[in-house]
RNA sequence: GGGGGCAUAGCUCAGCUGGGAGAGCAUCUGCCUUACAAGCAGAGGGUCAUAGGUUCGAACCCUAUUGUCCCCACCA
């Protein structure tokens, strides 16, 4: 007994049974075939601290898709799949967590810190990966990687020796942004600006010598503890005499001298400006320039330092409003303006960083950079969709010096070490034995991290076995696509590139998909703080990861952002029942002997149509994935399942099954050859329906990820039956169009009388008009004479339908006359154009043709019409 | 300040290199036609933001304008 399939699409029933079969089957693993191409995809590592969300689930999705297209398409196909060990947002986490049992880092220690963060890499690393196969991504588990597992280490490692080596890499007191709740520096590519309200004090600060004061402003009155002068621009003659007097500094009376810098914007303010070299980095610029002190007044958590003389001790914005009251007090605020402004916070927490001068590590972003843009220009890496490549350049040709050391504990320690005895650094992947300058056998690692997002940078080479030169690595790399969101394209995609290039000497991958946001049905941005986020997990369960895909991938097009909504999942779900009704309905009709799938020798009118059509539906969309125009593919599969497959050519199926021997096997072996191939095409965007769909269906194979892709065939091309078959649907459409029109109930049989040129093809489709026109009879004749009869006209068939007690004439006659202007409109406009010497000269040749054969159609019908009305 | 996206049916959006405006949802009408009411048949609904330009021909290419969203930079 053949298998079927449950009544009602149900994923729940499989959508688990097939992963794990999937899982079993070995069917993700990727072997390294000579005989084969290879194509490689290396997931974005989500978060260990993530759970899935729909940026995940879209992000999976179309990298599913592209994995299992190219698998069936006989490619050596790996996707890479792992986490990110994530340094800041697990310690985050960890120390949140830690803090609810009254602990703190320090109380633990960073041996106990990291056994806990391991600990917690155990229990919630796996959650993500456990979500990502819920959706069906058909990743290569047993080649699963983690950021900071021992190889990925060693590629840190590598890295950071070989650029220090290079003098690429290099440790200095800078300007960097701290962020004072994650208590550590972040990078420039770290920093959100937001627009704040806030004020701007103008201060003045009188000379020493009594001779008045110098006004100026600023929207951080704090920081005036550490400044250590004044500046104006050079060429201010309001202030030309006083370049070289000092100042004494409001509530330190400490001298200040005032100094020029191109700097000061004179239009701007007063033209004055207070110099914090410590905490601006404009003003440690300025401070270089002129070699003035540093005076740091803040502390790790934002706090005033010892620096800050009685404002010791007091949290910034406290101490703000007492130095602004102390500032009042002594005369020295002359007003106070509202001000908005942009304020610089941390990515992660949000909170307001503080500019602060430290001792971190940096990459020298130069070097790196040139050879980066340079490889993009040369077309070696390309975006999809082509614009961001502006995006990327203009970071990539602005990049500052990256700032990758991190006071957190969770993470690649920096293999630097520096000797107890003498001083002297030492950087090394592995650490030494002694100092290579005084022997001394004592040396203390650095104890700050790595930046996340340098590990990350190796990702695609590294987690291939880099720095060793595996076979993966030779057969594997470079990878192929790379498909991300815009917003990482800084963070991640730009780094991938420069690391690659100079690690690898070639680039990372060769296309990058970008894809958009998903936003919520109002299109806001989803956020954890609006609580307008949308499980997919929960989504999954209720309609299933199929459906979930479609509706992710459908109506979307690359780089853009899309709005999630339950309409498209419904939609999808929708599709999906659809689909899986109509191989029951095949399956219902499939006789015993069918085991596999062959076309009849004999095809009707009707299977050249429908095979024409497919045989399409497999070169376009073939195109349109290997253009990434995923959302196009999947239109045209949904278009040619529902409309072509569903709608027309199984309703016109039904006759011919029922007539039972040759003839009905004849259509199930079309119906299965057809289904078969579609289920292939649609297969990467629906997996797990497929997947059930194809074991139902005689098949040559256990799964259909290890099917082939389906080819075009030149011999399924049937143009010229697709233009014949087009005369009956069209006669068929203009009953029903005027039957609808009349209000005549589908039970309400009428007999068809057709005059029409074409009459063998009509007489030998009798069989659809009464199963699709509602016809209890039908006469087919080159001329015919019918008499209180409706009209049809279609342009190859004039069709009578004597429903004489259902007729009014009036009606009929405005009926027939509104299509007749629609038919003299469209010769209006061809007829314009044909005769329009520039059209006749210059278009194209077919498609002057095509114009032609329209005016003939579009007359014809024209002609039937006028017929209809003249009998009428 | 610089750069970019978007503007197409009531809503959400497709529309690949220029060649007869589409889908889903919503609305209206009629149908339990034995695969599917999560369905079938039909209908209505668009100056493709505006103004120019290129072209035989523009939703699509160019210029400007308006609206809107985003990214980068950041004047203290």
């Amino acid at each position: 007994m053949r298998k079927q399939l449950e009544k009602t699409y149900d994923p729940q029933n499989f959508e688990d049974r097939i992963y794990q079969f999937w899982m079993e089957g070995g069917y993700f693993k990727a072997e390294r075939d000579p005989e084969k191409k290879p194509y490689t995809i290396v997931i974005p590592p989500p978060n260990i601290t993530g759970q899935l969300h729909m940026g995940h689930a879209l992000d999976e999705t179309l990298q599913d898709i592209l994995i299992r297209t190219k698998r069936m398409q006989g490619y050596a196909a790996l996707w890479v799949p792992g986490t990110d060990h994530a340094s800041i947002a697990t310690e985050a986490k960890i120390v949140e967590a830690m803090k609810k049992e009254g602990l703190s880092k320090e109380d633990i220690g960073r041996e106990g810190f990291l056994e806990r963060a391991w600990e917690w890499k155990k229990q919630y690393g796996g959650r993500i990966v456990s979500q990502l196969k819920k959706l069906g991504s058909s990743c290569d588990w047993s080649r699963e990687r983690f950021t900071l597992d021992e190889g990925c280490s060693e590629a840190v490692n590598e890295v950071f020796q070989k650029l220090y080596d290079k003098g690429l890499i290099y440790r200095g007191e800078r300007i960097i942004n701290w962020c004072p709740h994650c208590k550590t520096s972040i990078s420039e590519a770290e920093v959100e600006y937001e627009e704040q309200q806030g004020s701007f004090w103008h201060l003045r600060y009188p000379f020493t010598d009594g001779s008045g004061y110098l006004e100026l402003a600023t929207t951080r009155p704090e920081t005036m503890l550490g400044d250590t002068a004044v500046a104006v621009n050079p060429n201010d003659e309001r202030y030309a005499g006083l370049v070289g007097k000092m100042l004494i500094l409001p509530l330190c009376n400490r001298e200040i001298p005032v100094v020029a810098d191109d700097y000061v914007d004179m239009e701007f303010g007063t033209g004055v400006v207070k110099i914090t070299p410590a905490h601006d980095p404009n003003d440690f610029e300025v401070g270089l320039r002129h070699s003035l002190p540093i005076i740091n007044v803040l502390t790790e958590d934002a706090h005033i330092n010892e620096n800050g003389g009685v404002y010791a001790g007091m949290e910034r914005y406290e101490a703000r409003r007492k130095i602004v009251a102390d500032l009042e007090a002594g005369g020295f605020l002359v007003k106070v303006e509202p001000h908005s402004h942009n304020v610089g916070t941390c990515y992660r927490c949000h909170t307001t960083i503080e500019p602060r001068v430290s001792k971190q590590w940096f990459v020298k972003m130069e070097p790196l950079a040139k050879p980066a843009i340079e490889s993009v220009r040369q077309g070696e890496t390309r975006f999809i969709p082509e614009r961001f490549d502006k995006i990327y350049y203009n970071w990539m040709e602005n990049i500052k010096d990256w700032c990758i050391s991190r006071q957190l504990w969770w993470g690649h320690r920096i293999p630097a070490y520096y000797c107890d005895g003498c001083g002297e650094v030492v950087v090394s992947k592995s650490a030494p034995e002694a100092c290579p300058k005084c022997g001394c056998t004592h040396l203390t690692q650095d104890p700050d991290t790595l930046d996340t997002w340098f590990s990350s940078a190796l990702w695609p080479f590294s987690t291939l076995g880099w720095p060793a030169d595996t076979e993966d690595l030779k057969y594997f790399y470079p990878t192929d696509t790379l498909v991300t969101g815009y917003d990482i394209i800084f963070f991640w995609v730009a780094r991938m590139i420069f690391s690659a290039l100079e690690q690898t000497g070639e680039v990372p991958f060769h296309t990058v998909f970008i894809h958009g946001l998903v936003r919520d049905s109002q299109g806001r941005k989803m956020s954890k703080s609006l609580g307008n986020g949308i499980d997919p997990l929960e989504v999954i369960s209720q309609y299933g990861a199929d459906a979930l895909r479609l509706a992710l991938v459908s109506g979307n097009s690359p780089g853009n952002d899309m709005r999630y909504s339950d309409d498209k999942i419904k939609a999808a779900r929708n599709f999906a029942n659809k689909l899986w009704n109509a191989t029951r309905f095949i399956l219902m009709n499939l006789s015993e002997e069918i085991t596999q799938v062959s076309l009849p020798d004999e095809l009707a009118i009707e299977d050249k149509w429908l095979l024409s059509q497919y045989n399409r539906l497999v070169r376009e969309v073939t195109e349109n994935l290997d253009k990434y125009e995923l959302g196009v593919a999947e239109q045209k599969i949904y278009d040619f399942i529902w409309d072509i497959l569903c709608d027309w050519y199984i309703e016109l199926a039904k006759a011919r099954l029922q007539a039972g021997g040759e003839t009905s096997l004849n259509v199930q072996k079309v119906l299965v050859y057809v289904m078969s191939g579609t289920v292939r095409l649609l297969h990467p965007f629906m997996p797990f329906i497929t997947e059930e769909i194809w074991q139902a269906l005689p098949n040559d194979c256990e799964s259909i990820m290890i099917a082939g892709w389906p080819e075009y065939c030149p011999e399924l091309d049937f143009a010229q039956e697709e233009r014949e078959f087009t005369r009956i649907m069209e006669a068929i459409k203009g009953i029903r169009n005027t039957r609808a029109e009349m209000n005549v109930p589908p039970s309400r049989k009428a007999a068809v009388y057709i005059e029409t040129p074409y009459t063998a093809a009509f007489e030998a489709s009798k069989a659809f008009f009464e199963k699709l026109a509602s016809a209890s009879e039908v006469h087919v004749a080159e001329e015919q004479k019918v008499d209180g009869a409706v009209q049809v006209a279609t342009q190859s068939a004039r069709i009578f339908l004597p429903l004489d007690e259902l007729i009014d004439k009036e009606k009929e006659r405005e009926r027939l006359n509104r299509e007749k202007a629609a038919a003299e409109k469209d010769i209006a406009v061809i007829s314009g154009k044909l005769s329009n010497a520039g059209f006749v000269a210059k278009a194209p040749e077919a498609v002057v043709v095509k114009e032609r054969e329209k005016l003939a159609r579009a007359e014809e019908l024209l002609g039937k019409i006028n017929e209809a009305l003249a009998a009428l």
